[in-house]
DNA sequence: CGTTAGCACTCTCGACATGAGAGTGCTAAC
DNA sequence: GTTAGCACTCTCATGTCGAGAGTGCTAACG
């Protein structure tokens, strides 16, 4: 079998971004016009068959130009499009935008997958970091009413849980904030798997209170972080979707159902540093057509959550990878800033 | 002109209903036919051109059946369809539902979108209530580490917000506790605008804090509640999206710019009980295809939101109306009981 | 042996024609 | 007022055709 020869990469390399820039089947002519490849129409066909050999292009059909297979993407992406990073000033305005916003995790994946959906115009998933272990700050006790008191639960990255309390008996403020000072002394710094070890009180109510934290913190960390989802307009806008009615649908099921880990495997995120996910390679049958673009933050073992791309194998691998890398490292950075 | 006699209402109705089933146009045939009405193709030919003439009906091209307009839907709505209500053991499981969830309003929502995008197959919008006037129960100061503190403020409606404090001074927990101590004296019960009137306090730090806080207020109460989707691919499986693309872009594209408010204009919540918007009566234009039934629930004046429907202008008025009218009178009655 | 011009071949796509089917509007009779 | 009969209209699926695009092959060239 033919080699792929410096020249034919230079081929494919051509075949992917006029591919992803039209959206349509590219052909020796255009190749030789468009791009001044010193050969003619009739070498390069001659190329491009042996790239197809090496199945790395593939045709539509017999007299329609090439289209990159999904090992021509992975190729492209591996060694063909270069180190890619944001120019200087896109990554000044998206580092302002995040000095600018409330110091918040929620706030900053919010933020972080608007610009990404924007950026590419496709759609974008960023998790929350969440940590493993929860471990308790500090606890309040607010009286509502007669029969109601509201328990607030700060955790170590100063995120809030609450619940709604049902009081057996008629409680003053100050008596809650009493019983509030005596479960903080028992509690705070503690984890969940330590309270849970823990001998039970002798206070009836301390200890239903205590159950009703540990209540909370099981359920909090049974939870799936909230994955912020945006673009997906700009995802059915792409050109591939406008036919394809019911791979479409297919897509807005997967978001729509939250079932953001088939998107994003958990497995997927092992590696640090961004990785691509291409056509077949996604484990979820609906994106077989579909490149995915992720990188995790935060620190492996406690902290973490992702940034994540997703749009058509026809995507701006560059662009997508650059944007993903800046993010999830800005997003760290605003961790380490704020909450390290 | 003829009047509409009660056969052509009759017949109205066949029409609107059998439309709503197959999304097929309905020709004298069929309604003959599947609906048994004492009247022969042809006689119902002449009914149908006279509720044609009334503007109740309009054919898509000469030898297609007849389709309903917007106002043969509005005659549907207002007179034909009768006063529908959901069927008791309906009731009964979803009103279970609302019970074994938490106790809390964004749950709620969460709950009731996805009941009621499950329940008709379209697109369902729920805004948590908001109170228009922010009223402080309590607050903490938590300090995190040297130099940052976590301000948690408890609204009344036992919401809770919070906000990272940069502290330009060393302080130890008990320091804070004494300052948050001195502040609820201050703030607890009042409300932003009480707040907003205050003279400053006389300790540096107790002022800023106060600023914060009602920095804070004022930037909840400027934020839009966080309205709840759901069922966007229920929607999009429509057979009206099918074909019209561009028509589905738009749509999603409305929800997806959190643009909620052009969906469920501010004016349209103005009278209690549930309202109906069809096709060309929606201010935004793209939903001119589309209905929206809408609730509003809560107390008007202060603590309110609202439960909507949205669906292509071919929809099942009836279970819609019902259903919307339920869930917002159970979040009306959840709100009551437990924050009342 | 790589490169290239020439050319026949294949396939898509839009335009156009055709026929079946559906449903109508009209008319005349009841 | 109701109905049967019938011609008419329009859609839709199907088929045909030609233009256009791009290929693969072959033979000639340096």
């Amino acid at each position: 079998m033919a080699a792929v020869t410096d020249r034919r990469a230079g081929i494919l390399r051509i075949i992917v971004r006029e591919y992803v820039e039209t959206a349509a089947p590219v052909g020796s002519r255009t190749i030789h016009d468009k791009y001044g490849v010193p050969a003619s129409p009739a070498t390069i066909r001659h190329e491009m068959q042996a790239l197809e050999e090496e199945g790395l292009l593939e045709q539509p059909h017999t007299s329609a130009g090439r289209v990159p297979s999904d090992r021509g993407y992975r190729m492209y992406v591996e060694s063909l499009m270069g180190q890619a990073d944001l120019p200087g000033d896109e990554k000044a305005t998206i580092r302002h935008q995040f000095f600018q916003a409330a110091p918040e995790l929620d706030e900053w994946a919010d933020l972080a997958a608007g610009l990404l959906a924007r950026s590419l115009g496709l759609l974008a998933l960023v998790s929350p970091p969440r940590s493993r272990e929860l471990q308790v700050k500090h606890l309040e006790l607010i009286g509502l009413n007669e029969i109601l008191a509201l328990l607030v639960v700060v955790l170590r990255e100063a995120r809030v849980l609450k619940q709604l309390v049902p009081l057996d008996s008629p409680f003053e403020q100050a008596e809650l904030s009493v019983l509030a000072a005596r479960l903080n002394e028992r509690v705070s710094g503690r984890t969940v798997t330590e309270l849970r070890r823990d001998p039970s009180a002798d206070d009836v109510t301390e200890q239903r209170m205590i159950e009703t934290l540990t209540g909370i913190l099981n359920e909090e960390s049974a939870r799936e972080a909230a994955v912020r989802v945006e673009g997906v307009a700009g995802m059915l806008g792409q050109p591939e979707f406008q036919r394809d009615h019911r791979g479409m649908l297919d897509i807005v099921s997967l978001v729509d159902q939250r079932a953001t880990d088939r998107v994003v495997p958990p497995e997927s995120l092992g590696g640090a540093g961004v990785s691509v996910m291409i056509g077949d390679e996604n484990p979820a049958d609906e994106l077989h057509q579909c490149s995915v673009v992720v990188a995790p933050y935060g620190d492996q073992a406690d902290m973490s959550g992702y940034v994540a791309l997703v749009g058509p194998t026809r995507m701006r691998y560059g662009r997508g990878v650059a944007t993903v890398r800046y993010l999830s490292g800005l997003l760290e950075e605003m961790m380490d800033r704020v909450y390290g």
